[in-house]
RNA sequence: GCCCUCGUAGUUCAAUGGAUAGAACAGAGCUCUUCUAAGGCUUCGAUGUAGGUUCGAUUCCUACCGAGGGCACCA
């Protein structure tokens, strides 16, 4: 439509002979006013034109808006066209609108688009903006040993909305989770468990381990993982304020690297399984599945070996057949091995890669993965590996990256150009101040757990009693409790599906209110409005579509009776207004396009909140489904392109709609 | 001190250089004998300061003020 109208007006100029010269550098942009009443597409090539055709604004808008009436007036699909103080408005037909709907009722059926690793999307709003593009997206990097905090669910929320974002674009994506396994922050868990007298018993539990589909499991690793937790942040403050304990870390790191102390790997190999059983309970509830984990274990040595390899004066022989093209970037100072970034940059600062103790940093550790990252994508099909490597950071690592960024660039040129790194800002907390190493963070685990049991209340007060006890059919059916429902087949099935409900909606919370935001901004936390459920929020979303979808039951309309409509049908029975909801709508794609191009998931939430509001307007100004009505069937049909727009929009966010609320 | 990011209603967020700067929450007032009121409708209220570029600036440039982050062996 938009092309359509670009080259209306390209003719129309062309007939006025106002083409020639400077105003084939001025692109025509044909655009979506902001407000409504101001048509459905709007353009100021007058003002821009203006001055050449030395006339002002509004009289050159009017003469084009003259022209294009004469040339438009066939057009079925535009029904005006008006000079608005210089702009031209054009406002589309009811005709254009009944396709529009048509159109995306019958999006994304029997496409393969979309359709990866048994992800299936209905696929409506799709683009290729991204097509043929092998992406790998790193996002959460929680690391062992240390407590999942919100930081990382606010990087596992943006990675995977662009990730999705990334394949309804036509990308094939790979989603990778680079975690910290070695480093001082274990060596400081490790001390923090050594120091603990308790610790001992709780480091025998996992033998302990019930069978699997036991509720039990996931309750105690999570347990563990807290504890473990606990003693980071002991070895954390330690280190900082004994200097005794400080040497002490030290040394675990030392021999943490080198494998060499029998206990302490005993120690460490619990731990790590503990926490990483911890977190993947995490991404389940979040519904992020992982194809990739890279290990600082693993990326270490590779960096290590790296920078070594392209260190100026090399004092180490170089290994045997070693590449005769070391960079010579990397130089020695004060017993580590550095890069002296001001040297490339003046804006760049130098930056420790090995330290004394010859151990990687997390600056070479990152140059490992960068390599590893692009190695492990390459097969003889595509040698290059990955078109693009993208990274969810915290703004806090900008700088740092910028640095290793002029590394890889000075080393590896030819990949350089194709990582990105996407920074988020930080959670900060409207009431307390909330220190890390105090301890008293809110980890991300209990911010889900205290979202869902918000939702359970609010459920248990307005829907029904939560009860669980379910009523007795009316003689003596004993009270049943939660645990017990396999036993009674229809409660057991509420019961789940409540749960499911719960679970969704509290993660929805949660992921709305990081997403609705620019990615970059810092989010100020208040936890009391996360949980309000009301406006601008992921659960009013998700209410909207369940209202929708009451609608529809209430039509009982199947899917399959819409095939047995013809376009013909549906506009003989449509003789209506146009609504709000219609005039959004048909923009989905475009606003998913737009995302994907900005890799900003904001413009899908914001866009999804102004549906929501126009449906829930067009809900209480119509009744949709009336009997006596001929067209209520189109009012029906827009309902069902509501619910279909509505939950591919939410899936880009890494949202579920539940089927009641 | 140097560098990066950000300053929009009381609060939390929007606005490819365009029209009367949009929402939500909070405040005031309506609205369920009608498809789920977690809803809808009214109403009150904002671009940090000073310059510059432009027909036009919340948006671009400069300075200042304010917030957060980074600046050598943590990640």
């Amino acid at each position: 439509m938009q092309d359509k109208i670009i080259n209306l007006i390209e003719q129309v100029l062309k007939n006025l002979n106002l083409e020639n010269d400077g105003i084939q550098n001025e692109k025509i942009i044909v655009e979506h006013p902001i407000n409504l009443e101001n048509g459905d597409y709007s353009t100021n090539i007058a003002m821009l034109l203006a001055p050449q055709a030395k006339i002002s604004p509004k009289e050159l808008a009017e003469k084009i808006v003259l022209e294009l009436k004469a040339m438009s007036r066939s057009d079925l699909e535009i029904e005006k066209v008006e000079n608005k103080n210089g702009f031209i408005n054009f406002y589309l037909s009811k005709n254009f609108f009944e396709n529009s709907i048509q159109e995306i009722l019958e999006a994304g059926q029997g496409s393969t688009l979309g359709i990866q690793k048994g992800r299936t999307l209905s696929c409506y709003g799709g683009n290729n903006f991204f097509a043929n593009k092998k992406i790998m997206v790193d996002y959460t990097q929680p690391n062992p040993f240390k407590p999942f905090h919100i930081g990382h669910l606010m990087s596992n929320s943006i990675g995977e909305s662009i990730t999705r974002i990334l394949e309804i674009s036509g990308a094939k994506v790979v989603r990778a989770n680079y975690q910290g396994d070695v480093g001082l922050h274990v060596a400081k868990a490790v001390w923090g468990i050594l120091k603990d007298d308790n610790g001992k018993s709780r480091f025998d539990l996992p033998a302990q381990r019930p069978n699997s589909d036991c509720k039990l499991p996931a309750d105690l690793v999570s347990q563990q993982a807290e504890y473990i937790g606990q003693c980071y942040v002991a070895g954390s403050t330690a280190y900082e304020e004994n200097p005794e304990a400080k040497k002490e870390i030290s040394e675990i790191n030392k021999k943490i690297y080198e494998k060499s102390d029998e206990e302490i790997n005993k120690i460490y190999d619990w731990g790590r399984k503990i926490t990483l059983d911890a977190f993947e309970e995490i991404y389940k509830k979040l519904g992020t599945k992982f194809d990739y984990y890279f290990f600082e274990g693993e990326t270490g040595p590779i960096g290590q070996k790296i920078v070594l390899e392209n260190l100026a004066d090399l004092e180490v022989e170089p290994p045997l057949g070693g590449s005769t093209s070391k960079s010579g970037i990397f130089e020695k100072s004060e017993g580590a091995i550095i890069f002296p970034a001001e040297k490339y940059d003046p804006k760049l600062h130098t930056r420790v890669f090995l330290t004394n103790q010859n151990l990687p940093t997390y600056e070479a550790k990152e140059l490992g993965l960068t390599k590893i990252k692009f190695e492990k994508e390459s097969t003889s099909l595509t040698p290059q590996g990955l078109d693009i490597s993208i990274t969810i950071i915290a703004q806090e690592q900008d700088e740092l990256m910028k640095v290793i960024n002029k590394v890889i660039s000075l080393i590896y040129p030819e990949i350089s150009g194709r990582i990105k790194y996407i920074s988020h800002g930080m959670m900060r907390f409207a009431d307390s101040k909330m220190s890390s190493r105090k301890g008293n963070v809110i980890t991300g685990e209990s911010l889900l757990h205290d979202s869902m049991e918000a939702i359970r209340q609010k459920v248990n007060l307005e829907v029904e009693p939560l009860n669980l006890e379910v009523e007795p059919p009316s003689s003596g059916v004993p009270e049943v409790r939660p645990w017990e429902f396999k036993k009674v087949e229809p409660q057991a099935q509420l019961w789940r599906e409540k749960e499911e409900m719960i679970s969704m909606v509290g993660v929805a919370a949660i992921k709305y209110s990081i997403l609705k935001q620019a990615i970059k901004k810092d989010i100020i936390y208040d936890f009391k409005k996360s949980i309000s459920f009301e406006g601008d929020s992921g659960p009013y979303l998700q209410y909207s579509y369940v209202r929708a979808k009451a609608v529809l039951e209430k039509a009982k309309l199947g899917k399959s009776d819409l095939s047995v409509l013809g376009k013909s049908d549906l506009h003989s029975l449509a003789t209506q207004p146009t609504y709000d909801i219609e005039k959004l709508l048909y923009r989905f794609p475009e606003i998913v396009l737009h995302s994907a191009q900005e890799l900003e998931p904001h413009y899908i939430a914001n866009y999804l909140i102004e549906l929501a509001h126009s449906f829930n307007t067009f809900y209480g100004q119509v009744k949709i489904v009336d009997e006596n009505d001929s067209n209520s069937f189109y009012r029906v049909l827009i309902t069902q392109a509501f619910m279909k727009t509505m939950k591919d929009g939410l899936y880009l966010l890494g949202i579920q709609v539940p089927d009641r609320m």
